[in-house]
DNA sequence: CCCAAAAACTTGACTGGGACAAATGTTTGG
DNA sequence: CCAAACATTTGTCCCAGTCAAGTTTTTGGG
């Protein structure tokens, strides 16, 4: 065991702890929300939601997408069919399947059990104040995307402009992602509070403009455009959390902030960067940026060679 | 539908994450964590576990704890016995009950359906990279300390120095928490960026020093004493998150503080804070500190009592 | 001290979810 | 045109878990 297995690894404790919110979890949210439910087993559930979601699936479609056995579901189906929830179409193309489609009735016992479970979900909810649901989402968030990274590339990422507590996040962030992929030390992190703090107590609205971009209300990322002078304006605080990655993000932020230098008649967009920030420096460099000062740098406990870029409105 | 009810009661759109991360956490954690042991149902999986945690037990407190019914109970037992996992002695001051007790083999089993369960959460985890294992585990503690504040009084607080990212945390939670419960705008927030700037350019180590508070990782409360003069030492920026409140936790920091000042022969504590946040206002009288100054103070959104309160070491 | 009620356990009977395999009719690819 | 693959149904079985009845022992009045 030497140190950089032991940073790779997950420790007797992390995993101690994945098993207790597990174990919680399961108990007292997986198991308290769904059983609640009648008659229905949690399997002719899913049948009867897939039923509802889908044109004309043929059995062996159902079985195959959720795994059962062709057997046991074609006895639910059947006793859905007698129930009156759901109805079969000969296929045309092929004797041997039928097409299933849910009834009136089926869509209404359907949609009683979203409601039931809605209701659940909801009561659990309302037991929190806002900002404690906003937390318990992001946390919800958070935790999928870590787990399910494919699931994030579907999530919408919104862009707003920044309230309460983001301008925290922002230095938090910069503290964060500097600090473990680049290895700057908390100088640097006092450096972006002191950016923020000039930012909030000299902010000019009317030439001025900060971009928060959240997934489900998860911040993921940030860009500030700030007056330099009155023709000149300057970018700053780029920052993308690794969820919010290679999505083309980061060139969006940048375009909205030309865009808003544009169209408030700066004439010239500035911005200083390191050199070894380098999925930054292709994004300045597509959108027109050139490269004007470049110079050896020590500080934040590393050597760096900053860079100040500029592109003509 | 007022503003007020609207504001109160989750929105369809919480809902709908909320039910989205269950059927994401069942089918993903749950379902793919579990069932891959063998030979065992859960139950039995429970009841093997209780044994091995227990004493002496009887089997009536085992059905009584685990909500098992009692005839059910009896033959997983049997199987047990016959497995050789377990074995019943007569109870001495009860005919009616045997005394149950592992044997050898039985904890040899449950340690190792314990390691098989402890090595699919680990794969899990070890997919991830240390500073994403800790944002899971981190958010994972929220939802739980969320969902089930009760638990969170039997977690154990730890206090430790500041460490990259902390003071952009330390920023976000003054505007979060003085935004949410004070409505405090954010020049509140730019001026604790600035606090927090001036404390990293400036840190004396010798003369200053900082304290996270910490519950399983998610922070939840800090303090800082800073040198105001040789003699005098001042305390900022103390707060607490909603779920660290009512455990004496806000106490413990400042006498952290006061300890540290006295440490360093400091003469006088000194500290800022507004009338109305009489939760901190409370224990700075208990610690024996005496209020020297107030003053009313237009900022922030609000009309506030600026106070300044000193002990003399 | 006695007896009825209750507790601790065991056993038998049953249910419902679900797996598996055989059977039937249909389609498809060579 | 035929063998293999497929869609669906049906028979059979297993297992987790429930319920109720039975045995033995304890307990708490009268």
């Amino acid at each position: 065991m030497n140190a950089g297995v032991l940073a790779r690894l997950a420790t007797a404790n992390e995993v101690k702890s994945l098993r207790g919110f597990n174990r919680f979890y399961t108990r007292r949210v997986v198991g308290g929300l769904s059983p609640a439910n009648c008659e229905l087993s949690s399997t002719e559930v899913r049948v009867l939601d897939e039923l509802a979601h889908r044109k004309h699936p043929a059995a062996s479609e159902l079985a195959r997408d959720l795994a059962l056995d062709a057997g046991y579901l074609s006895r639910i189906l059947r006793r859905f069919q007698v129930q009156g929830w759901v109805e079969r179409k000969a296929s045309l193309t092929d004797a041997r399947q039928s097409l299933l489609e849910l009834t009136e009735n089926g869509h209404r016992a359907c949609a009683a059990l979203q409601q039931e479970s809605h209701d659940e979900a909801a009561s659990l909810l309302n037991d929190l104040s806002a900002p404690d649901r906003a937390r318990l989402l992001a946390a919800m968030n958070t935790i999928h995307g870590l787990l399910e990274p494919s699931a994030d590339q579907n999530r919408t990422i919104v862009l707003r402009e920044p309230r309460t507590a983001d301008m925290g996040w922002v230095v938090m962030q910069h503290g964060e992602i500097y600090g473990n992929e680049y290895g700057f030390n908390w100088e640097f992190e006092g450096l972006v509070a002191e950016i923020v703090a000039g930012y909030i107590s000299n902010f000019r609205p009317a030439r001025e403009k900060g971009w928060i971009a959240e997934v489900d209300g998860e911040r993921v990322g940030c860009i500030f455009v700030v007056q330099k002078s009155t023709t000149v304006a300057q970018l700053r605080l780029l920052i993308l959390t690794a969820r919010a990655r290679g999505r083309g993000l980061g060139a969006r932020l940048v375009d909205e902030c030309i865009a808003f230098a544009r169209a408030k008649q700066y004439r010239k967009l500035v911005l200083g960067t390191h050199s070894h920030l380098l999925a930054a420096r292709a994004i300045y460099l597509s959108r027109g940026f050139s490269l004007t000062q470049s110079k050896p740098l020590q500080g934040y406990g590393k050597e760096l060679v900053a860079e100040t870029w500029e592109l003509r409105l």
